[in-house]
DNA sequence: ACTCGTGTTAGCTG
DNA sequence: TCAGCTAACACGAG
């Protein structure tokens, strides 16, 4: 489920949906569409076109062009905890489902099964569509998004402003890194996995971080996240396996530990990261 | 049957 | 001003 990496996956597939004309749009959840009207992210994009795909932390965002070849509005995106980006057409070569994450969206409870979660969709002249299949209805989409409110993207983050941001601040240093205004991307289990990489107890007060610790710990980010998209996934980390009450540390055998830290569920290894 | 959760946000409390 | 808690969303997993 959906942190940076996935979402720079899904990114890519919301790509196949550029350049195509938008003929219809289904906005009528009006959760999924908050705080948007039904017919008011129709209005706005139907005639138009999808130009560009991007992402900064788990929030995506569409520039579009308007029936006339004018600059339109931003179509923000957002996956929430389980959404999935599936663009069909235009032709029978590419007539299969593609999304983010491994496996056929058609089998099971794919939008065939349960066309109800799909919360979005643009319909393309060509027969294709764009969906946003979200079973949880915690994903988004709306028109300008705010992206200002968004820290620097984990991925690309400098060594500098990640130790003024992170490091600013007295909170647990998983919680600073949770904090989608410090910086963005980084999700529950990618910050058990980057904290447990580098053996910092999650619960350090981030201002009492050393300067190499904080370097050290933007250097296992960007790996942990450059591994994961490789790799399919933030679920393909060396310790989210250990996740279960019984489960002992990958590296050194001790057993693992739960709390909450940053009010989530937080596992750490009893040795090496501080009891 | 019942609890928990890989995300975000608003509103409240200390 | 900051940090932490709760509820809401609606389903699957254990």
């Amino acid at each position: 489920m959906p942190e940076l990496p996935e979402v720079e996956r899904a990114r890519q597939v919301v790509e196949l949906g550029l350049h195509r004309v938008i003929t219809e749009v289904d906005d009528r959840d009006t959760y999924e569409c908050r705080p948007h009207q039904p017919g008011e992210i129709a209005a706005a994009l139907v005639g138009g076109q999808l130009t560009e795909a991007n992402r900064k932390g788990k929030s995506m965002w569409c520039e579009t062009v308007t029936a006339d070849g004018s600059v339109g509005p931003r179509l923000g995106l957002h996956l929430g905890m389980g959404g999935h980006i599936i663009v069909t057409g235009p032709s029978a070569d590419h007539a299969c489902g593609q999304r983010h994450s491994g496996g056929d969206p058609f089998v099971g409870a794919g939008p065939l099964d349960k066309p109800e979660w799909t919360r979005f969709s643009i319909t393309f002249g060509d027969g294709g569509q764009l969906g946003l299949f979200d079973k949880r209805r915690l994903g988004r989409a709306r028109l300008e998004p705010d992206l200002d409110a968004l820290g620097p993207d984990a991925a690309t983050i400098t060594r500098a402003e990640f130790r003024a941001r992170v490091g600013g601040s007295a909170a647990p240093v998983k919680a600073r890194l949770l904090d989608q205004a410090v910086l963005s991307g980084v999700g529950n289990l990618l910050a058990d996995e980057v904290l447990w990489r580098v053996a910092l107890a999650p619960t350090r007060p981030a201002k009492r971080l050393s300067t190499a610790e904080l370097d050290g710990l933007r250097r296992a980010l960007r790996a942990a996240i450059r591994s994961a998209i490789r790799l399919g996934g933030v679920h393909t980390g060396a310790v989210i396996g250990s996740r279960r009450a019984d489960a002992t540390c990958p590296r050194c055998g001790a057993p693992m530990r739960r709390g909450t830290v940053g009010g989530r569920t937080t596992w750490w290894c009893s040795a090496e990261q501080g009891g």
